[in-house]
DNA sequence: CTCTTGTATCGACACCTGTCGATACAAGGC
DNA sequence: GCCTTGTATCGACAGGTGTCGATACAAGAG
């Protein structure tokens, strides 16, 4: 059961093994590039960091479209993007569409980018 | 290029505010997205964690080309893209070359994405 | 109902990316 | 010197991605 059953974890402890203590399986590996994918893109990490530190946790659509020099097909197509990805949750409520960031998704990428402590290796750093 | 002014930081403490603490920057996005999108393909991914996870903390490219399935020139360019993106260093010594994982690099993104805990924000509903 | 505003989808385009085989370069053995 | 092995670069190709304008859908106001 190494698939994780928590819907939610504490912030900075992530759910997953560090990439840095075992290999990753193929299909982990297929599942987690498409998550970094959604973040690949300047926008997309834009739109991310709005939601995630938007008052209440969520965002209106009418809140996202301003800060960027991108059509508002693009930002929904953005969206659109994050959420097939896991990373954002929506729901339309009356006239807007809001959306909120999935911490589980997020502190599962972090926890799996956590590199270790390796004091054996000291020389390696940098070039 | 260098706006971080120490080399490395300890496992498990970011170097940078979580995104979900304020919104990035421009030009914050656009380095990060360069970096996600080093890690947005299934074989990067399983490059980087062969490397972080390889025993002394580097992996000679002659132990990474066995477990996958594309060509070695696939492999070089992969290794290429990591490089660039900053996630990985790299020397050669004698014949082969070594790859080493940048934990300074990968522990910024890791640290990045840390979701904060909302204890106010426990359901859809409330907010 | 019609009108207006907020959001998503569609179709098209230029550009980027992952992959390969062929080939070049680097280093050591002979 | 030449040959072998390890790694990188090149050139080309199919497929994917970000962007737009046009348009469709959703919901409230009048």
């Amino acid at each position: 059961m190494s698939k994780q059953t928590l819907p939610m974890f504490p912030a900075g402890e992530g759910c997953c093994a560090p990439m840095a203590r075992e290999p990753l399986g193929e299909d982990d590996a297929a599942e987690l590039a498409r998550m970094f994918k959604a973040l690949s893109d300047p926008v997309r990490l834009r739109l991310l960091s709005l939601i995630a530190s938007h008052e209440g946790g969520e965002a209106c659509v009418c809140d996202l479209t301003g800060p960027f020099d991108v059509s508002q097909p693009t930002i929904s197509h953005h969206l659109k993007v994050l959420r097939e990805a896991g990373l954002v949750g929506s729901e339309r409520r009356g006239t807007w569409v809001y959306y909120w960031a999935v911490p589980a998704a997020l502190n599962r990428l972090s926890g799996l980018l956590q590199a270790p402590v390796r004091a054996s290796v000291p020389a390696r750093s940098g070039a």
